[in-house]
DNA sequence: CTTCTGTCTTCTGTATACAGAGTACTTGAT
DNA sequence: ATCAAGTACTCTGTATACAGAAGACAGAAG
């Protein structure tokens, strides 16, 4: 880490800058989880990960109690950090949070959204729909989340939309490994159909009616993938 | 800077034990910000509060990062971390994330809450009420709290408590500091009136309104006495 | 008097060192 | 062969050391 650096050479983009190096560990430690390389349950060894992202354990460790904070890791006292492992019973009730905040922000919304916004999300819509007809479940699953986040920005509340990214961001890892069938993801298109149609009507009531339905939908495709998530309760 | 230090941690009752140095500096940390020992908008200078803390720079650091997610201070690169400074427009949504949350937890209450848990809160309640017969502000203040926290944890969505707990935390800060006058401690004590007879008839539709007036009334109670409260905005 | 610049101090960010608890392995007895 | 106790290794938690950036200050130039 502290080899003579030649400086003359401009490294385009290898070089890490000091101050980044926290959000930098960051994101590297989300996907690692989000992306089962690091599975739920299991034990974050501190001198093993840190040799593997060329930092000390200084660093890394404060990059471990943010997690802690954010939920994505629980720390065990004189044991470390365990990716944490969410239930059934936890993960419905993060997403009866995330409906519900949704549908608030939604209603708001319709009220309170300027027309450009809601063209963006129509567009992140749109784009959606082209990744579900080429079958590009990857990018399909970035738009979604996207347009959620997308519409609950719409209602201008800094700190509903913070909690909101907080616990999809939880969720990312349980959606991630489900890979739902063609009929599910079929229901889910037609939801989010209905749910740019009555954003751009600015239909406050369909809006929340249609995002609790997609929600409550959500859980249960959910559920039906949560066999062997490695999920207790 | 490297005196000697006296170790007046906590030492509330002899030893420290190793694995709760982390929990023991984030009370004191958030204690520290609460109490407005650390007011909006300063520094966090590491090794002065190390030194008073009794603690090296390492578990420091580490609860910091850990504040930093909970979003009671704010990381700066290279500049450290800053007590975050609330504007009146962030309190504002704020007040309404909860507002939602608990009009949601309180609907649910009366739906799913047993018994013995109601009379729970109806005991909180009543110690409250004694508070402010007596005008113990401080008591009548963390009674309210948990009066708020306990409704909430009726619902049984633990997801929902944490997220509602968050929120409450960052503005125990703004809330400590508002002495409001009589007549409007007379107004809030009358909501909570309502709130706990709608709590005990399980009157879903009453308890959810008589929570959202009074957060639309916690909200116009606290601006008022947020004039130089150095919020800006 | 103002402003710019070079230097010095202070503080943050990271790495390394060290002590103690946890974990696994080995050895001995039943 | 199984189980228990002791031992050695591993890993966490904390302190200290060090490099570099930010901020403060003083002196010189305009």
């Amino acid at each position: 880490m502290t080899q003579p650096v030649q400086n003359d050479l401009p490294l385009p983009e290898a070089r890490i800058e000091r101050h980044s190096l926290h959000e930098a560990i960051l994101n590297r430690l989300r996907d690692m989880i989000i992306e089962g390389h690091l599975p739920p349950g299991s034990r974050l060894n501190e001198g093993q990960i840190g040799a593997q992202l060329g930092v000390s354990r200084t660093p890394l460790r404060e990059a471990i109690k943010f997690l802690a904070s954010e939920g994505l890791v629980e720390l065990i006292p004189l044991r470390g950090a365990v990716v944490k492992a969410f239930g059934a019973k936890e993960i419905q009730d993060m997403l009866e949070v995330i409906r519900i905040l949704e549908q608030s922000a939604g209603t708001r919304a319709c009220e309170v959204a300027n027309d450009d916004a809601i063209v963006g999300v129509r567009k992140l819509h749109d784009q959606m729909i082209d990744c579900y007809q080429r079958g590009d479940r990857l990018n399909y699953y970035k738009l979604n989340q996207a347009i959620h986040s997308a519409i609950v920005a719409l209602a201008g509340n800094e700190a509903l939309s913070e909690v909101h990214a907080r616990l999809q961001m939880r969720l990312k890892r349980v959606r991630f490994i489900g890979h739902e069938g063609a009929e599910k993801w079929a229901s889910a298109v037609s939801e989010h159909q209905d749910m740019i149609e009555a954003l751009e009507a600015r239909d406050a009531q369909r809006m929340s009616d249609v995002l609790g339905r997609h929600l409550t939908q959500a859980w249960i495709r959910v559920r039906d993938n949560l066999e062997g998530a490695g999920a207790p309760g």
